[in-house]
DNA sequence: GCCAACGTTGGC
DNA sequence: GCCAACGTTGGC
């Protein structure tokens, strides 16, 4: 299984509004880089994304599950080979952890959301992942 | 194919 | 609101 971190602004897409989307999810659109496009397409169903608020509260707020395999984003303009993916809410991280708690953790200098920050789609190592639970207040 | 200009993202 | 980082566009 892999890791992602999914950014959104809340005021386009927040997580308020995925967790209403329940056990089905809906689909994540609006994709328009290649790197981000590239890491979109190496999901499978079952990987765990952060869900990440960028711009307003700037952090991490909960967990996602991936639960479509990549397909093409139907918001894309015709002819334009954009992919989207399927996500349902699994649950909010009880602690939401900031940018500025990431940043200052050196165990997570390498995280791809301190070294590539304005990219919207990035993988999270395993042991990303277990460190920001953690901070998050899991386990 | 290079690179300057420009637009966008996103933290501060 | 500013500006750094970065991607894209377009002239040459």
């Amino acid at each position: 299984m892999n890791y992602w971190l999914l950014k959104s602004e809340p005021s386009a897409w927040s997580w308020a509004m995925q967790e209403k989307e329940g056990a089905k999810g809906t689909v994540w659109t609006g994709v328009r880089n290649h790197l981000a496009k590239k890491n979109l397409m190496a999901m499978k169903a079952g990987d765990k994304g952060f869900f990440y608020h960028s711009n307003e509260g700037k952090d991490i707020v909960g967990i996602v599950e991936v639960v479509r395999a990549p397909y093409p984003d139907p918001t894309a303009a015709k002819g334009e080979p954009w992919a989207a993916v399927d996500v349902r809410a699994i649950m909010a991280m009880p602690k939401p952890v900031p940018l500025a708690a990431i940043r200052a953790e050196p165990k997570l200098a390498r995280m791809a959301l301190v070294t590539s920050a304005r990219l919207s789609v990035q993988p999270v190592t395993k042991v990303e992942w277990q460190i920001v639970c953690r901070m998050g207040g899991i386990n």
